[in-house]
DNA sequence: ATTTTGTTTTTTATCTACAATAAACATTTT
DNA sequence: AAAATGTTTATTGTAGATAAAAAACAAAAT
């Protein structure tokens, strides 16, 4: 019925409320909207409903903080959530039930009702999925799903490994004084970290994990390697979530293999660096796979 | 106004037009919907407009062809192209002009009232387009052109490398007895005949080129490698359509180094494979450079 | 029994409309 | 004059509707 909810506008009232502290002083309407990340006009809407909500006195230029806001005038959080999301998430949960055998059809308004959206949204999803390699359509008929096969998996595996270790060999190359020496000595540290208290905290390893090879991948400075590491990225956030097994034993060898690449990348040695770089990926290939749903094998 | 334009049934009219013969009898409707790719719905729609036109005689099976359709018959090629098309062509044709610099904002209103059409169509075209690399979108926000700049062409022709030698090597290890090695002589033919007529035929370089590329990726069985390559040919096919100069000449300095590659994977040897392919991709990405505008410099 | 034709239903492709959001323009304040 | 606020305009994101095309179902013919 609505053309557009207005998900911007309340996530980022939300975000902005948490961080209010009582009789201190806003900044301009420009500064508040830069530092959420959303146009002014969004900005001015929130300092509005502040207003009304009498959680601050603006006038003009003055803008008093009067109280802090409560839980109780944060909007749900399943309305801050924007649509994209929610199709995403939605969408992946599907597919990766027990029961989306590869070569399954995909119906646009059989989901949009089951997400309770127009189809508009789910068709522009499913063509940014596409790309992720797990969809396929034929024109001017359905989509079909392909699903975490063995194929899948060894594709991906492959060309991953490409890129990886010509990122890792850009990095090797990167001048001493840049950035990145600076940002692998501190994940290198947050892997020691890790390490030491490895039971407790083994299940934090796959956001530093994703953190490692982004760091890596920057240095390759390649649009075609970065947008591939998004996709990999996002299967691998979902696909992780249905497949937690041996995660402790699996994640404490992950992060010694880290640990022995950042020290060859950090030696400058080429060969070495291929070679700990070879080594982790077949490691993460081996996890991969072991990691597939058992019947998943191809059914075209 | 109309929801949907049947160009799909136009252009499969004039396609299965042409090929009638006059006093032949036409097979079932599920084999002429096979033979022109489209559903059965369709085919008979075709049957019944040739019947109309006095074109055929058709009463259930008996479907007899009673005079051969003339141009007057068929449908303009403007009402036969596909909405997907035309606004690729359109819109290529808009980045590939000399006032469409590197940074410049792209309007999908403004893009839709030019081509005709709705905006849902250019939204979705942009953002199948949006792999290529060659444009990004802000999130509710306008889409930037990042254009054909001297980094683009980097960095497509480092992962064209990458793919290329992984092809390459996956395909000197066909069996002997595959399709591959028939396709590859049958190509490699058609190089020596056309390096016979170079003058007369150096245009005809850049679809052979295409087919040569397919045919060794297609060895690689990897998804991932097989869209890239798509992207590379529609990159490339209206980038040179801009750029015909010396065309004769590189053309025939390609042919040879074609040539050379197929010498090398015809011998199986991975070493002479790799040079002869290395080679190849090195001019090909002088090429590519020495083809981009002159004043594409990124200007973020 | 299988294939073909006839008919109906489902699904996709595309248009239009409109609220949310961004961006531009105008006025005021420092 | 530069920056902030106030106001208006342009653009995107999404829903809903509908014709084209595909797919499913039913009846007839080989």
């Amino acid at each position: 019925m609505v053309a557009r909810q207005n998900t911007v506008f309340k996530e980022a009232y939300n975000r902005y409320a948490v961080a209010l502290r009582t009789d201190t002083a806003l900044p301009s309407e420009p500064e508040i909207a830069a530092q959420l990340g959303v146009s002014r006009s969004t900005a001015r809407a929130i300092l509005t409903r502040l207003s009304e909500e009498g959680i601050i006195r603006w006038n003009k230029r003055q803008k008093i903080v009067l109280r802090q806001p409560t839980d109780h005038d944060l909007f749900p959080s399943e309305e801050t959530d924007s649509l994209h999301d929610i199709i995403e998430r939605s969408f992946m949960q599907r597919i990766l039930a027990d029961d989306a055998a590869p070569g399954m059809q995909i119906n646009e308004l059989e989901l949009a009702r089951e997400i309770g959206t127009g189809t508009t949204s789910v068709r522009e999803f499913l063509i940014r999925f596409s790309r992720f390699g797990l969809i396929e359509k034929r024109p001017n008929s359905h989509w079909t799903l392909k699903g975490f096969t063995r194929e899948f998996a060894l594709e991906l595996a492959d060309v991953r490994e490409m890129f990886e270790l010509h990122s890792a060999a850009e990095f090797g190359r990167l001048p001493r004084d840049s950035q990145g020496w600076v940002d692998l000595a501190a994940i290198r540290d947050e892997h020691h970290a890790m390490l030491a208290d490895i039971n407790q905290r083994f299940k934090d390893f796959s956001v530093l994990d994703e953190r490692f090879h982004l760091l890596i991948h920057r240095a390759s400075k390649n649009r075609f390697i970065a947008d591939f590491y998004d996709a990999i990225a996002i299967v691998f956030h979902y696909h992780y979530q249905w497949n937690k097994t041996a995660a402790r034993q699996r994640n404490e060898r992950a992060i010694h293999e880290h640990l022995d690449y950042i020290a060859a990348l950090e030696s400058g040695d080429q060969a070495a660096i291929e070679t700990a770089c070879r080594a982790h990926l077949h490691s993460a290939r081996q996890t991969l796979l072991q990691s597939l749903p058992q019947i998943a094998t191809e059914t075209t």
